[in-house]
DNA sequence: TTCGGCGCTTGATATTTGTCAAGAGATGAA
DNA sequence: TTCATCTCTTGACAAATATCAAGCGCCGAA
């Protein structure tokens, strides 16, 4: 791997806290890849061979059964994704796509097993990492659980909202059809819980949503930090 | 905490591995406490001050919002809970209740996170164990997100009837009220969806469970290892 | 420019799931 | 034992969600 890309991945939490030479081991056995979109990068069931490092782009990670499929969790720079069948050896739970082009790391599974067992450092930066994980997936899981998904999508948009600076207008950053599958519905039940919405003041203009009265949607939506604040 | 406990909490893969010093710090300021059924030994929101171990009985951990409630797993001898709360220092994001008579070690975060600081070993265990939970709980994120209930159920019973033994009657590990919110329907739909497998050979009595034919069962759930097996 | 494809929307309809109310059956306490 | 309570079940109904089919509108290719 060309070492002008080694700082920005050692600026991540997971690599800051270890050792010069274990990081240098790590990345000798490390390359960078540019995808186009719709690459389809790993595939669910197949064993985990490589730790992925998102430095530019966007990957869709999703599943599928019996013919369905859905959206679990989008991975934007800069930051990994399945750490966690990384440290069991186990198979990938969750097959990547690229949405957009996108630059990844490929990081042996197997050198991140060899340093994590040798560097407490990484050891722990791993467990932090993975806690923030799990309680994100916690955190979906109670959002899918205890809410419809008229309730889901305000508090999406709200979240959202947030991410993309405060203001009343701000613009979804991925295709409806795949907000339905995140949020666990269909693109016509999406089309219609926007309009559901609209007595609470949102309105849409493709990808622009207006949040008209504030304070209505978020009486509405009753967001709650325990399931819709993603930075704790 | 009494030093007869030491054993069983001791050969829990999360403290198997550290030293007997930093393992004798953990246990001098956590102690073991009984609990009656139906007690809330937690409940989300607050501070995560104790990492809890179940020696017996079992624990529910649930959450709640906006009037409504659901259990998203149980946790069984010997286990620990709330793990990664613990290790950042943040708010429990569940709540948690016995379900029956249950003893607990409580071990206070703060000395978690102490030890976890110095002692690669402990690190490396919590590793293992997070990395499990998240991998148990994405796979409970795809059994609800891809499967319909009547799905969920028969996926349910199998694996249920696979820790049971394997035998074609076996017993359900809980009440049903509880099994409805864990499989994210309500008891009335439960029971319709018993009903809903009785043409698969499903038949039920009580809390006894038999499968009079497991190959149609199995062709109408369709279970897989990346969703049901949660060994790995 | 025109055409075809694709994503999105809309309406009609079916299916699934939840809610409410009532009753059966089990369990535990007095 | 009897009563009270609780879970589970069932039926009728309502609400939510999915499916199917059609049409709109945008965008890129010819």
């Amino acid at each position: 791997m060309p070492k002008q890309h080694y700082p920005e991945v050692r600026a991540l939490g997971l690599f800051s806290g270890m050792t010069d030479e274990n990081f240098f081991a790590l990345m000798r056995g490390a390359y960078v890849q540019n995808f186009p979109p719709q690459i389809e990068l790993i595939s669910e069931g197949e064993p985990s061979d490589f730790l992925h490092v998102v430095l530019s782009g966007s990957v869709d990670l999703f599943s599928q059964w019996n013919g369905r499929d859905t959206s679990l969790a989008t991975v934007r720079p800069i930051s990994t994704f399945i750490l966690a069948a990384t440290i069991k050896n186990a198979p990938y739970l969750m097959s990547a796509r690229t949405l957009e082009k996108s630059r990844i790391v490929l990081i042996p599974s197997q050198d991140v097993r060899s340093i994590f067992d040798v560097d407490g450092n990484f050891a722990r930066a791993i467990v932090t990492e993975l806690a923030q994980c799990y309680r994100s997936v916690i955190k979906s899981q109670k959002d899918l659980k205890l809410r419809t998904s008229l309730e889901r999508l305000a508090n999406y948009l709200l979240r959202q909202q947030k991410r993309a600076g405060g203001g009343a207008a701000f613009d979804l950053d991925f295709e409806k059809r795949r907000l339905a599958s995140v949020l666990g519905m269909t693109p016509e039940n999406l089309s219609r819980a926007f309009k559901g919405l609209l007595p609470y003041g949102v309105s849409v203009e493709g990808t622009r949503i207006t949040i008209n009265d504030q304070a209505d949607l978020e009486r509405f939506a009753r967001p709650n930090p325990l399931i819709d604040d993603f930075s704790t």
